[in-house]
DNA sequence: CTGTTAGCGCGTTCAC
DNA sequence: GTGAACGCGCTAACAG
């Protein structure tokens, strides 16, 4: 112990890794790290990980020619003693690899028998229809998640299920498609603008696309709630600095990375391939955003 | 080749890192990850250090008790061939050793002969007060960054700067204290509408600042920008769709990850432990968040 | 140009 | 309880 202070000797991870046949770093596989989405979920990962002894990697799959190839490239390089997937585009293909290497779903990925950790999305987009048909909105617009995406599915039906429960119709020109991002909420707005006959509120899948939207239709001069009113999805940070602050369903997402963190260590602490899945409850935040269309 | 393809073999990576005693891995040391201003400066990272080999590990030096034993942990470990450094709060000392690593700094920082990639903060601050007092307003205050950050400083410098020379005054109840963060835009508003003598325009050295700002004056009933003019600084994504949009200036972030990235990479192949630091430049994005006092 | 060998720095085991 | 040796899987250097 003398000759450690004195040399200033350190152990190389590397040989120790080598030795314990495992890495100390966890995988993330992330989408596309440029959204902001992430970054809270990304810290809750890191704030477990971190105590925990792992190092936190992070591949964007956006940016890689081939996002299957790079998750098998992790998983069997030993470079990762974990991972967690918030890419729900991946070919299923690549999830079925017997590489050892425990894996967490962190975006809603309904079959596969891997464990995760998702959002009660279904049950927030029914809150949020909901909430709009009790404040007197019959005519309802939806503004979609990218196609393929199991998030913008499984929104979609619950806002579907919620809507036929109430005995109101979608009509098919007042469903915008959408990607989750603020452009494309304002493009939906410049739609919503054309349109002969209006709906009195758009529930919009993520707050990005409701922020983009209420920004485009207030710049043509129309009022929100006054003359629309807009439901989001994430309860992003600045939903609530909005003019009007955003009614929205609210995602804890730093558990959401906390709960992956957690599972994942399980796994490896265990050494089995599996473990119970968790979903984790949303919740209605009313601010200014919707208007009461009920009379006095 | 054909024994590889039948046995499904691949490279061990950790056995051939410890030979080559190199990790194949990039750190990036992030004050909050939570924050989403750094998403895309990681994304621009990511972009160029994928393509190059490398891994990108991320450690949040917000959430670790000790953040320079975990940078001299990184260092020393040979778990990183090169290390970008986000966090200008870092001690000195932390810099100062010799362990052969690469350090790219990205974040201001003046006093330190490490290579730096960083934005000509002191000129865009000048260029917005330029632009206010262009418009008109000679009745200006200013939302600081948090305390002791080099950010904060330079900005802090280059509005002073402009303000002497145009021969404006900075009253000291205009000066309102701020984190960078929304919530304390707010805040710095709930000061502005206490104030007798209120100031036409606020330059908040955030985009974020000056969102919550502009929301909250909004919510007590302030019209922006006829009865404050607001200008931020970073132009985030969002900022383009609060209405009224948000006049800022611009931070081109993914090309900080970028040029960061090149600036290691190229450390490392040359095996030299310096490099030319460079400066990205800024611009004004004139939008409608600030009122043209000038009588016709 | 192909085949063999030494050793990267550690953790584990086996002998004392 | 302390110490020596082996091997994790690869790469680089060297010999044939």
């Amino acid at each position: 112990m003398e000759a450690v202070a004195q040399t200033g000797y350190r152990i190389n991870h590397m040989a120790r890794n080598l030795r314990r046949q495992r890495s100390g770093s966890i995988l993330a596989l992330v989408p596309n790290l440029a959204n902001p989405f992430f970054s809270q979920i990304l810290a809750g990962l890191s704030a477990v990980l971190s105590p925990a002894g792992y190092g936190l990697l992070i591949a964007d799959t956006h940016t890689d020619p081939n996002p299957a190839e790079r998750l098998a490239y992790y998983l069997h390089s030993g470079l990762a003693d974990g991972v967690v997937i918030f890419d729900g585009t991946l070919p299923k293909s690549a999830l079925q690899t017997r590489s050892g290497v425990p894996i967490v779903m962190a975006c809603e990925w309904t079959d596969t028998p891997l464990p995760s950790v998702r959002v009660a999305n279904a049950e927030g987009a029914a809150i949020a229809i909901r909430h709009l048909a009790a404040m007197g909105h019959r005519k309802i617009g939806y503004q979609t998640g990218p196609r393929g995406n199991v998030l913008t599915l499984s929104r979609f039906e619950g806002m579907q299920s919620a809507m036929s429960a109430l005995g109101l119709q979608l009509r098919d020109d007042w469903i915008f498609d959408g990607d989750f991002g603020l452009a494309c909420g304002a493009s939906a707005a410049r739609r919503w603008l054309a349109l002969a006959d209006r709906p009195t509120a758009v529930f919009c899948a993520s707050d990005e696309m409701a922020c983009g939207f209420m920004g485009e239709v207030q710049h043509a001069g129309i009022s929100v709630p006054d003359e629309v009113s807009v439901v989001g999805f994430d309860n992003i940070e600045v939903s609530r600095h909005l003019a009007p602050a955003l009614t929205t369903i609210h995602q804890p997402r730093g558990l959401i990375g906390e709960r992956a963190a957690r599972i994942l260590i399980g796994m490896i602490d265990t050494g089995v391939l599996t473990a119970e899945s968790e979903v984790i409850p949303v919740e209605l935040i009313r601010r200014n955003s919707v208007a009461d269309l009920r009379m006095a």
